[in-house]
This record gives C-alpha cells, sequence and structure tokens, in this order.
DNA sequence: GTCTATAATTAGATAGAC
DNA sequence: GTCTATCTAATTATAGAC
C-alpha cells in the first residue's frame, strides 16, 4: 500500500475511535511507520487531511448505495443490508461511524468538512426513505405511515444504537436498539 | 456564584460543545476569569475535573426522574416530558447530551467516568423502561410489544437525534427525528 | 484561593538536506 | 518522498510568593 492510502486508513481509523481531536498528525506517523514532517508531504494541514478521510468514507458508502439500488430487492431486505452493513463497519464497539464522531467535535471542522458530513447524511435520508417508501408499497415492511419520519427516525435510531455499543464496547447495544425495527422486517 | 461552581458550570457547557479533547484548563480558566495555575487548586487533574462535571450534570438528570416518580402522570405524559426536557437541555443544537460527547472520546477518559456513564445510561434505561410499561397498562402508548425493547430504541432514537440537530445547529432535526414516538403518546 | 513563574510534553507546522 | 532540525503555541501540570 501507498503512503498516502495507509495515512488515510490508519487517519480513519484513529478519527473513528478518539474523534477528531484525539489523535495527531504523530501518531498517525508512528502507526503508518514514517517521521511527523513526511505527513505534511502527503497533507499539508490537519483540515486538509480530515476532508481527504471523510470523503474516502463517504465515497465508500455511495457506492454501496448505487450498488444495492441496481439490485432488485424488496424494501426489507434492503433496509436490513443497511443495518448489517452498518453493524459491520462499527466492528465490536471499537469504532463509531466517522460522521458521528465528527458532530461531535463539530466546533474543530472547516466549512466544507461540515457541508461534506451534512451532504453525507442527506444522502442516507435520501435511500432510507426510498427503502421505506418501496417496503411500504410492496408490503414489506409493517406499519409505515410517513416514509420520510420513517428514515429519520431510523437514521437516529442507528446513531445512537452505534454510540451506545461505543460505550460498551459491545455490539450486543446496536442489535437490541434496533431489535423492534428489525421485527418489522419480513 | 463560588469559583468551583463556575469552573464546573463553563466545563459542562465546553465538554458539551467541543467534546472531551476540545477544550482545556486555559479555556475554562479565562471563561470563569482566573489564572489556569488556580484552576489545580479546585481539580488537580483533568480526570478529577471530568467526573465532577459528569456527577452534576447526571445528578440533574437523577433529580429529575425522582420527581416524576412522585407524580401520578401516565406513561404518555412521562415520555413527552422526557423528550421535552431532553430538547430542552440541547439549546439551539448547541450542545449535546454530555454522555454522547464521552462516549465519542471514550478512550481518553478513567475507567470510573466509564463507569459513571455507563451507570446514567442505565439508569435512563431503567426509567424508561418503566415510562412505558406504565404507557402500555394505562393505555395511553400505542402499538407496545416489549417496554424494554422500546427504552432501547427511545434512547438510542434522542441520543442519534442530538447528533444530528448539533451537526445542523437546529432542534427541528430533533422533533423530526421523533415525530413518529410523539404520535404513539396520546 | 489566587497569583507569577516555570517546566516537560505535545501539536501543528516549515526549511532545507538527501 | 522522506528525513533531521527547528519553531511557535498550547497543554498539563508544579513550586512557591502573597
Amino acid at each position: 500500500m501507498d503512503t498516502r492510502s495507509a495515512i488515510l486508513e490508519h487517519a480513519e481509523r484513529a478519527a473513528r475511535q478518539k474523534g477528531h481531536n484525539g489523535f495527531s498528525f504523530g501518531h498517525i506517523a508512528r502507526d503508518v511507520g514514517i517521521r511527523k514532517a513526511s505527513m505534511f508531504h502527503h497533507f499539508p494541514t490537519k483540515p486538509d487531511l480530515l476532508v481527504a478521510v471523510f470523503a474516502r468514507y463517504s465515497q465508500r458508502f455511495y457506492g454501496w448505495f448505487d450498488g444495492m439500488d441496481q439490485s432488485k430487492a424488496n424494501g426489507a431486505t434492503r433496509l436490513a443490508a443497511y443495518l448489517a452493513e452498518t453493524r459491520a463497519t462499527i466492528e465490536d464497539g471499537e469504532s463509531i461511524c466517522l460522521s458521528i464522531a465528527l458532530c461531535v467535535d463539530r466546533d474543530a471542522l472547516n466549512e466544507q468538512l461540515i457541508d461534506d458530513v451534512k451532504e453525507f447524511q442527506a444522502r442516507n435520508m435520501i435511500w432510507l426513505t426510498e427503502a421505506f417508501a418501496r417496503g411500504q408499497v410492496d408490503g414489506s415492511v409493517s406499519g409505515i405511515s410517513d416514509p420520510e419520519s420513517e428514515a429519520m427516525a431510523c437514521l437516529a435510531q442507528v446513531d445512537g444504537a452505534i454510540v451506545m455499543s461505543r460505550l460498551h464496547k459491545d455490539t450486543s447495544y446496536f442489535d437490541r436498539a434496533l431489535a423492534q425495527l428489525r421485527l418489522r422486517l419480513s
């Protein structure tokens, strides 16, 4: 792996485990195995690094959305896959979603990064709304009144479930927080 | 107000706006209007300060729980009051719940503080479970199968809603994320 | 209880050699 | 692209005077 990618990889891990203010160029350099000064060749400032890390992170999700959109899966299958994907990214409660970490340290971010996180959340909302709408039409998800309200509630529930799992370093909290929603997927 | 209380007040605000790693003794000293060195007379270390801040924060909630428990309010009224109380504490999306901020910066906390946050979450769960159970019995909350699952989902949903509000600095995100739950309260 | 002064460490960089 | 060396500012403290 090239150095730039190694930096991005370790920086994402660090941000998701310790938050934006919880790691430094020095830490990442040590992880990657280079000197601190060499970091600045790849990323001139910490904001630059963060923007690149989040772009890479969000692109993975956007790619996943696109892949799913091309499948013929029904609403319930899509939502179940979303929950499984989200659960997988937090490992054993060691990490959280990068966008949550950045929300908490919001005051330290530059405007571009805040906009990027907002867009990430908006695209999650759009995808979830579409999945709930599909589940309403095809009958695979029970008890839906308004797909957009469902999407908003679901996104919040997932984010909160991730935070709870992080506190206990235990993914079963994620499962219990989402148990009710899962029961509605046939 | 005495100096110690002023320090606790400003430190809580800072932790909830910038996260555990986002503020220093220097910042708080400036806010309070004393010199940095004077901070250490009141709180020898940053972990000591954080434990005291969280104790004060959680006690306010525990007191609120006790007050509510002595009322004759039905399940729905209790849950609506919980949502209103939570919403009020985040102001205009400028702050988040202290326990969320600490969860994200979990790696920087000492063991006592982690245990304190766990207890806080457990007590929220107990109170919410009781409120949902009440709502199930008195019929004031619709569609309850298992009160404990409901409590877990609700707590996650509230936490996620707070994070979303923080990103946009807009409490309407909180309202929209909780709209469905509110509709179930009669 | 608050202050000045200071120390050790770290963070975010920059300059310039290789 | 990576390194050593260096810089400035901030952070978490400690010592000791008032």
